[in-house]
DNA sequence: TTTAATTACGCAATCGATTGCATTATAATT
DNA sequence: AATTATAATGCAATCGATTGCGTAATTAAA
């Protein structure tokens, strides 16, 4: 804390100590061929000292950047937020260091940060796909060099990747499950891009939810998009003007099942009684819209904690990856008024 | 990309082309004192070989990390999330890395987010402060060391750290006086801890307009909280148990302004028509309850992209930064449904 | 007391890029 | 042709921490 303008190294350190850079060295990381005393010196030079570590020095010379890389398609969700703490409590609790970055649903920008991911020499890294994402050819330098990549929620089938899920299959289906039991009989599935496995899945679940109850499959009834608000409205104007019969909506996410759910109250539509609904999420807004939308929930955090694990034990106790291909995460099925049919609650 | 084990090296490429490692260094950071087909043949060879620069060693020798630390709430809002996006664009451009961290609204992260972007040695940090961060001890290190320290949004008065804002008194200002217009005469006030800048100026310019219009101030009426959707709930049976003859409420965010308005809509309070609501922030619920919610917008990415430049200008090109104290960003007041007591609008 | 084992520590090379200064090769000038 | 600029490149130290190997000192075993 003396000299502002210097920075303290530990050859600082082992001179004021009368003593060698290396046992300096050893004893700030408690090396264990390090006499107690020694060590208790150093760590109170230290301290007194105001040293600190110079990472760089420590990681060229360790050839590894003690960095983990996250890319994720967007920040601006609570799910995402939730992930991202997961994934710091661990992460900082390793001594790593994280460094995120938004491909903002581009697959161009995925492509781009994940060169400068590569270029940052990050040790490993974290990723979930963007909307558009067709191939994963701009992550081939991480897995040609055993760079340990792992991917959560949207993830990419690949040998060499493991993958934290939820059951999107399993979740869609309970959710198309709950709409039937309340007696829907025509239900719009509102999807997005089936190159992403969360929405092929969810779209799958579906199906099978509908053969389940002996209900035939009606390919009209898919709706396709992007998810985003307007493509909600879209919907809901597609299902005024050309579907016949509609009384139910599972939507993939929870913008569009709102949005949807705005465009049909509008003309004058009653939900649930007409049409009930079904999201996917839990946003805030679900809370807010009237009435309150079914949905499924997942913790962020938890996935954020489980990927962040796996990846440092891996980097940290060498743990090998290839034996856990897939974790399946829970999730559960949140009922609330859109979708009550029959049962109208108490609240 | 023929050895895959091995990285390649300036040496490596200083060799095979039967030249110095300081020239293929010069040249690849396009020294002018290179000729040019040199230049030509190192970048070629780089490229073919997969070259790769490796920014320990260089950041080592040159003392500076690259690293822009940033410190954040929460990412989990389309606001902070733009903020991010904002910033990563001016950074990438300028070569640099971005470390983002979240304090979860609490200082007591925020002081160990500090620490660890310390260590981290980052070469500049972008602070929006903690709901509860009482004082900024914690990046005392930071000032003494010059390395500059820029606020944002949720900022701190220090001669040393510039900030970047939007002006929240006028906002404020122009929302109460909108609720007045509307023929509003004893308005509640939500707002958060007048510890941070946001939520005292918001209450100020509140104030300001009450003043302007002469209406009497009462402070009965001023309610103190977190701004979360449980407090704008209480707020809600606050209002209805307490208060007399409120027929407005501006709050400090939207978020409790729409618990808020879902509680005493609840309790048949009709909005705008008895209570006339305006928020703050413009989140994505504003639109999905009903009626939708009058609010104060302001540009996320704008924002990012200021700090940013600001911290990139000082550290590349050397650019003072004491000469800009405070930078105000444009907002604007967006009128719906839930403040318009005298136009119905056509909505 | 001598030998072997154990403990504590130092030496010096290494990681890879950068850069001040020196040197050589080339071009321009007288 | 000799001299002086100018351009292009190389030398070698440096940044700070790490670590394999060697050495000295202390303790235990013989």
């Amino acid at each position: 804390m003396s000299n502002p303008g210097k920075e303290i190294t530990i050859y600082d350190i082992a001179e004021k100590l009368g003593i060698s850079a290396a046992t300096v060295s050893r004893g700030l990381k408690d090396h264990p061929g390090i006499n107690k005393n020694t060590k208790k010196k150093i760590l109170e030079a230290a301290a007194k000292m105001g040293y600190r570590s110079n990472s760089m020095a420590s990681n060229l010379r360790k050839k590894r950047s003690n960095i983990i890389g996250v890319i994720v398609p967007r920040l601006n969700s609570s799910f995402m937020s939730d992930v991202i703490a997961g994934m710091e409590k661990v992460v900082n609790d390793a001594d790593y260091t994280l460094i995120i970055s938004q491909s903002l649903e581009t697959m161009k920008k995925e492509i781009s940060n994940a060169k400068a991911m590569y270029h940052n020499r990050v040790d490993g890294l974290l990723v979930s796909l963007a909307y558009d994402t067709e191939n994963i050819d701009h992550f081939e330098p991480f897995i040609s060099r055993d760079i340990p990549l792992i991917f959560f929620d949207r993830v990419f089938d690949d040998i060499k990747c493991p993958s934290i899920v939820i059951d999107n299959f399993k979740a869609a289906y309970e959710a198309t499950s709950h709409l039937i039991a309340q007696g829907c009989k025509r239900i719009v599935h509102i999807g997005g891009n089936p190159l992403r496995n969360v929405y092929a899945q969810r779209l799958g679940g579906y199906k099978q939810a509908l053969a389940d109850n002996a209900i035939k499959f009606d390919k009209d009834l898919i709706i396709t998009n992007n998810l985003s608000a307007q493509d909600g409205l879209d919907a809901a104007n597609f299902i005024l003007s050309t579907l016949k019969g509609v009384d139910g909506v599972f939507a993939a996410n929870d913008v569009s099942a709102i949005a949807c759910m705005q465009g049909l109250k509008k003309q004058g539509i009653r939900v649930p009684q007409d049409v009930a609904f079904a999201g996917f999420n839990n946003d805030p807004s679900a809370c807010v819209i009237e009435p309150n939308l079914t949905t499924i929930n997942y913790k962020g955090f938890e996935m954020g904690e489980v990927a962040a694990n796996l990846l440092i034990n891996h980097l940290v106790n060498n743990q090998d990856l290839q034996l856990t291909h897939t974790m399946v995460l829970r999730h559960e099925l949140i009922i609330r008024q859109s979708s009550l049919k029959k049962t109208p609650g108490i609240l």
